[in-house]
DNA sequence: ACATTATGTAAAATATATTATACTTCTTGT
DNA sequence: ACAAGAAGTATAATATATTTTACATAATGT
């Protein structure tokens, strides 16, 4: 039915980029750790503007923070 | 505050991929005509998934579709 | 002028994202 | 072993996106 799915490579990223932490990439973003937390482990997917914030402050564009994938 | 504004250029791509209406992009895609007017009219901006789905359709990348910019 | 297709407006109902709060577990340094 | 910072789990409350339905307007062809 649905065939794809969202998966990141927020946490990655993290790590890439001075170790910030979960609650500094929330606070920095305006929004909460709880939501780092939800989409870095891909409970749910973000808002567009969510992913374009975490996309502007690591400074690369979307698709490189988010990809839409097959499942299987 | 916040600054920055979602765009996007939906009516523009449905009329260079031969006409293609709303209601046929909506079908398409997998969700109701006024959610795409919705969108595309800026009342509301869409999840991340979606956001993926039209920019799939029109085989470009989201940032095509979606622009992040400064308000003012 | 009429019929048809596409687009716009509106409002209530539902689904999903986001917040807030609180507690737990894992790591690391001392 | 202990303390402190970071990440994980859980749940209720709130905000926002999406659906559904119904009607209104605009554009086009006959």
């Amino acid at each position: 039915m649905s065939g794809k799915i969202i998966t990141n490579n927020i946490k990655a990223l993290r790590f890439n980029n001075g170790e910030v932490t979960q609650a500094r990439l929330a606070e920095k973003i305006g929004v909460t750790r709880q939501t780092i937390l939800a989409i870095e482990s891909a409970k749910y997917s973000p808002s567009l503007e969510l992913a374009f914030k975490i996309a502007d402050f690591f400074s690369v564009p979307i698709e490189e923070v988010f990809q839409y994938v097959d499942a299987a």
